[in-house]
DNA sequence: AGAACGAATGTAAGCGCTTCCAACGACGGA
DNA sequence: TCCGTCGTTGGAAGCGCTTACATTCGTTCT
């Protein structure tokens, strides 16, 4: 129907169609009150004509302010990292504003897309393990509002966290109930600060109760990983339990062990860490985190920061709880 | 250390500082190649002492793009969608652009929100069901590019689905096969044209081998309502197959039918569709989709148009493929 | 030596919007 | 009747950037 390459219609456009000023126009289809109603009718009658979609990058200009929140995160596969940004994506629009992603996944150029992203967001929520502390406090530097997620406080940012060592603790006294003596731990605390408070919970756990804690299993974060890491050491040694840094390993750890022909509880106990969705169906004992929580958490501590309600950088952590299933030993014969 | 209230830094200050006029600041901080080395380099050095960070507002406006593409879909709870969110960024990403996201999810001013969204950007892909096409046609009308995924067409609007009805029939195919005779459908034809294209395709697939095809017993996407609906359809009759409209839905189903005592695939057989994470380790019979792929192949697409590469519209569909594990009948004593 | 050229930089005109302030009438009160 | 007021609208500046075009100034060529 309409022509090719149409340039996109402006607000002089419909100004001009309607027979009166660019202001005019502007207020009729914002302020709405102190413009008359049958022009208010006349203008917002023209705009629809014309499809008029206002430029929003004049409108970050003139005001100064691009209402745009970012989210930093390492991937979107696992169901953690979704689930939070659904949270704070919902929280945030209900603050009328949009939600900018990044993910920076094994992106080479990782700390070069956060600062482009910085340049078009009122403020952002960087997670876990994606830049490094520079990068970040060179963000923080320019003044723009910034909430760490999941990662250890840089300077004076706001951060929030997960209460994962006292669930790694609930999880290590919950184990050592069942008897079990002689542990494991998969995962890699250097490769997240999650899983460095769980390591260290639980080797303090540990400690306390007179037990000689593992040095930790290192592997990578995905159900592959989990299950190289898991046969190799289930073939090699045989502790009462393993207690995974997340359920994506344990769930490697679960299928390492059937494929050794192994019974979980009954050879080895097993533990996973997140709750995802997997884990209710393979009976995993694990930790549950209030993910949603943490995005919608996030966003609202920003949006403080950006309004400038927020006075000084307080600390949030969120609890977490022990959601016990079979994999960690038999609970009255269920198994 | 900084004063409070710090307006941003501007590129006039930096040009100032460094005592050369904006548009060498301008050029020295991206076309390099037309400003002299140790200008450059001054300009460089200035812009990150003082912590410049270009407003993009400021380019969107003078480039007359905004350099950043859209993306709406119903929700990020399950798998599904993230995955296709995930394959999106990473492809817009690599394009050097920005992604922003729109979840209707019950949402009441969708269909706002999705104009206002459409403001930010180059062009935008929309999922499912999410806004009406009204609003589609809407947008599509300003000449904004726009890609639809798993959703029917709009007008001459660009589209990508995967196959559901082709799968469907393997899947019919399969049960068949197995043996069985009877069958219910759980899902809501009407709630997605993903559902409805698989309900379609399984529906005549039964036809066309002389079976009666049943209607469909209607329910929400999520494993509770699977659940409820899967409860009272097992209480009331026993088809020899359940074939659920996606997994989350048969994971419900098989719940139902552990409470009521059925034992799957012994007494009644049960299929998904998505292959989520959960479906591999309840050993769900299910329909592999690409979606990734079909994340990366809408942003691509919508690049295309962007750019004005693409000249007309095509459908695209992308295969899927029948994964069997167990939960549709008994291979050779698998179980 | 003078002209022609090219590299380096500056000038200034927008991009599309918001909003302060001024202008303009119509109206009511003195 | 005149003026102050208020409701409504327009004029115009300016948000921070890009870029076409102009300017400047060494070089080189004749």
């Amino acid at each position: 129907m309409s022509g090719r390459e149409r340039r996109p219609v402006t607000i002089y456009e419909v100004a001009e169609r309607a027979g009166v000023s660019i202001a005019t126009v502007s207020r009729a289809l914002r302020d709405s009150e102190l413009v008359a109603a049958p022009t208010r009718r006349r203008v917002q009658q023209v705009a629809e004509e014309l499809r008029f979609r206002p430029s929003r990058a004049g409108r970050a200009l003139a005001e100064g302010q691009h209402a745009a929140n970012g989210i930093v995160f390492p991937d979107l596969s696992g169901p953690y990292y979704a689930e939070v940004v659904l949270g704070y994506e919902e929280v945030v629009a209900k603050l009328g504003r949009s939600v900018l992603i990044l993910a920076t996944n094994g992106r080479p150029n990782a700390a070069e897309a956060v600062l482009e992203l910085a340049g078009r967001v009122d403020g952002m929520v960087i997670m876990g393990r994606t830049v490094a502390d520079e990068v970040v406090a060179r963000i923080a530097d320019t003044g723009l509002p910034l909430v760490l997620l999941a990662r250890p406080p840089v300077g004076l940012v706001d951060t929030i966290m997960t209460d994962n060592e006292h669930s790694a603790r609930d999880l290590a006294a919950h184990l050592l109930g069942h008897g079990h003596r002689t542990f494991a731990f998969l995962g890699d605390p250097d490769e997240s600060p999650d899983v460095a408070g769980r390591y260290a919970g639980f080797r303090q756990a540990l400690t306390d109760a007179g037990v000689d804690p593992p040095d930790p299993t290192r592997c990578a974060f995905d159900v592959r990983a989990g299950y190289a890491a898991a046969r190799e050491l289930l073939s090699r040694t045989r502790p009462n339990a393993v207690v995974c840094a997340n359920d994506e390993v344990a769930l490697g750890a679960l299928q390492a062990a059937e494929d050794l022909g192994l019974s979980v509880p009954g050879d080895v106990a097993l533990t996973g860490w997140d709750d995802i969705m997997a884990a209710r169906y393979t009976r995993l004992t694990t930790v549950h985190q209030p993910m949603r929580a943490l995005g919608a958490t996030a966003a609202r501590r920003l949006d403080e920061r950006i309004h400038g309600v927020a006075t000084k950088t307080r600390p949030d952590v969120l609890p977490t709880r022990l959601i016990v299933r079979t994999s960690c030993g038999p609970h009255d014969r269920e198994v």
